[in-house]
This record gives C-alpha cells, sequence and structure tokens, in this order.
DNA sequence: TGATTTTTGGAACAATTAGTCCAATATTTC
DNA sequence: GAAATATTGGACTAATTGTTCCAAAAATCA
C-alpha cells in the first residue's frame, strides 16, 4: 500500500548530517536542507517530527557513518594503542578527504552550539562521550594491565576523548591539515608517554 | 557637547559578551541583548555597527576580562609549569562561579560555530590559540631549557592549548564540577611528564 | 533659562525562519 | 486500466530575525 521513497530514509539522513556537520545546527535552515537533499518540506516533515527531530537522527546516524567506522576496533576485545592509533589515523583521513577549514566533530560541534541548553541534545551527546571514554578504557586496560573501570585507565581514557575534541574543534580554523596532523601526533606520543610512566610505576612497586 | 552615554560602554560590552558566552552568537536575539544589557535597540545600532560587530567587540573584550587575568603570569618573563596550573586554577574558578553546565570558553564556543563560516572571526580565534600558544612555550621554554621558538616547545604548547579547549568544551555538558576539575589535573600530569621526559631525554644524551 | 546637539527607546520594516497544508502525483491493488 | 491510497513538492502562514528610523528626552553651552 505505502508508495516508497523517493531517496531512501537513509540517504536523506546522510546529507542532512553532512549540512549539519559543516554549518551546525542553527545556521542550517530547513531550506538548506531541503536543497541539500531534494527532498521537499512536507516529505521532510511527514518523515520526521521537524528541523529538531532531523538533527537528532542525524546525531544517531553520525554514530555509525562517522564513529564506527575506525571507533570498533578501539572497542574490541584484545585491542592496544595500535587500535588508538588508527582511530585517530581514519578520523585524520575523513578530515583530509573534506575541504579546509575542516567541519570537526558533529557531536563536538554539537556539545558547544546546544548541549547546554537542550537536555535531551546533551544526554545524546554525553552518550557519546561515554561511548569514547569505554572504548579508550578497553584498549588502555589492554595496555596497562588494569580493569576497563579502574579509576586511572578510565580518567586517562576522557582525558583521551576531550583532548581529541579539542582536536576536531581546532581544525575549523586549521590552515593546513599538517598542523593538524602534529597536534594528533602529540596526542598519540602523550598517550604512550603515560602508559609507559604507568607501567614504570608499577614495576618500581 | 555629547551627551554621556547612560549604560557605559564597558558594561554593555560585559553584559553582551556574558549573553554570547553562553548562548552562542546565533541563539542570541539581538532583543535578548537588548534585554540583558538594557540599552535600547538604536544606542546599540549607533554605538556599534551592528549585531555582529558588536560580538567581535565582545571577543576583544574576553581577552582582557577572561583571559589576561591568570594567563599573564604565563605570559610574564620567568614563568613556568606552577603557572601554567594556576592559570588552569583560575579558569576552573571561573567555572566553578558559574552555574552548570558551564559555558566553556567564549572563543573555543566561536571557533566551532563560527571559525569555518567567516574568515575575520576565524582569523580573531586564531590569534586567540596563537597568544596562548606564545605563552605556554613561554613557560616551557624557561623549564625545558629551549628557547620559545623550539619545534618542540611550541608543539607541546600548542598542545596544551588545544587540549584545553577540549577541557572547555567538554564543561558545556558536564554534570559536576568534580568531573571537569579531574581532567583539568590529568592534563596538569600530562604537561609535567612530557617536560620530565624530556629531561630525562636531554640527560641521557 | 532657552537654544543646540547628541543619544535614546521603541515603532516600523523587509527578510528569513520553522512549520502547515493540500492539490497533484506516483504506486499498488484488483 | 481504473480505482484506491499514500507520498510528495511547493505555496502559504505566523512568528521571529536583524536593521532602520525618528520623535522624544537628556545634557551641554550660552
Amino acid at each position: 500500500m505505502p508508495r516508497p521513497r523517493s531517496p531512501s530514509r537513509d540517504a536523506l539522513v546522510e546529507n542532512a548530517m553532512r549540512q549539519f556537520w559543516k554549518y551546525g545546527y542553527e545556521a542550517t535552515s530547513v531550506d538548506d536542507l531541503v536543497q541539500s537533499t531534494g527532498v521537499g518540506r512536507g516529505a521532510l516533515y511527514t518523515e520526521f517530527g521537524g528541523k529538531r527531530d532531523l538533527f537528532l537522527a542525524c546525531l544517531e546516524h553520525y554514530q555509525d557513518a562517522a564513529v564506527t567506522p575506525g571507533f570498533e576496533q578501539v572497542e574490541a576485545d584484545g585491542a592496544g594503542l595500535e587500535a588508538i592509533q588508527e582511530f585517530l589515523d581514519v578520523r585524520m583521513a575523513t578530515f583530509r578527504s573534506m575541504d579546509l577549514p575542516g567541519a570537526g566533530c558533529l557531536v563536538g560541534n554539537t556539545l558547544t552550539e546546544l548541549a547546554a541548553l537542550d537536555p535531551e541534545i546533551s544526554r545524546a551527546v554525553r552518550s557519546h562521550y561515554d561511548r569514547l571514554t569505554d572504548g579508550f578504557a578497553n584498549a588502555l586496560s589492554n595496555e596497562m594491565g588494569l580493569k576497563k573501570h579502574h579509576k586511572q585507565v578510565r580518567e586517562l581514557a576522557a582525558f583521551i576523548a576531550y583532548s581529541a575534541q579539542g582536536l576536531w574543534a581546532f581544525s575549523r580554523c586549521a590552515q593546513s591539515v599538517r598542523e593538524v596532523q602534529e597536534r594528533a601526533d602529540t596526542l598519540m606520543e602523550v598517550i604512550k608517554l603515560k602508559v609507559e610512566a604507568w607501567g614504570r610505576a608499577k614495576r618500581s612497586v
């Protein structure tokens, strides 16, 4: 009975997500979305409740489209520092594939723009950072010989999550790929240093 | 001859700055500014060119009002790690004095919201990060026994700047002061670790 | 005090916003 | 192929946006 949708729902969300990612929530008008997705207003409001609901769908889609590829290795059993390195590489590759200045991270952008003003969005953002912290803690715990929930492990994991957030944010005013890459390298160096320091402290006990 | 302004220009910019800081550029309407500053539309447009110009004035004022107190010690001759620690303490105190969730850093928020879309604002944002990088490099160079412009020093300085940026961004969805404080502590730890590692590498040469 | 000058607050404006609605359209079913 | 049905795109709306403008007000100068 129902008529099939012209552009698939996924393709629509994908296009809308790219728009929000680059320009942010407020600066993206529904007209922009209609243009970039090639879907009429009616369709858009039938499928989703409105702009905000579409945005929430984009936020969800972002996990599958931009976070999971690259991060699932960090979350996998037996992951280590090389998985974290690869995650940074994958995200740097995404950054490289887009125009300068970069778009940063959609969730990070949302954190800054909306999280303080909208509790539901704040929850979505926090669950993203919880995911990152859990994943990094997984990889770190294997390296440090500690349980995932050990305070030191979780704290370093959270540090990586927010430092990386600063990195993607900075990419929005970066003038070259190189300067962002250098900072990603420093982040990785610092992580290794902290893990090594932990190993030293452990041995000397 | 000219009639004196009712609320001083500085007080006006101060109030507008707080509004932009908390809600961002787009989400702050001129009506909001009229309400929060207690100044009429006409006055606002006579004194400044418009919303965007007022915002640029706020961005400038932010340096004096929120960055310089705390950061000037980092920029001072002979500054060291304790100056960086104190800078983080001062900014944490600012965070503590405001409501939860935090407002983050006005420049960092602007970086995310506008820098990718507005070249002039991007320049203002970059000059803030240049200032931070220069300042941190100053303090680090004293600790590491290197010149300010040494590549390693500048890279670590830039790392501190963008990591701190991630920290303030995170404060916008933080649920407690403690979790932000813990991450600030970790940042400081990591800085010390990197400086120590440099010292070890130097001695072993 | 009265004339002059500058600033003020709010009314009015054009443009843009998110959201509504429905005739036209495309698909399915019989 | 025709009736039935669900979806679509774009005209429309009400509200809000940033900005302009000007009569009233306040301060200075003579």
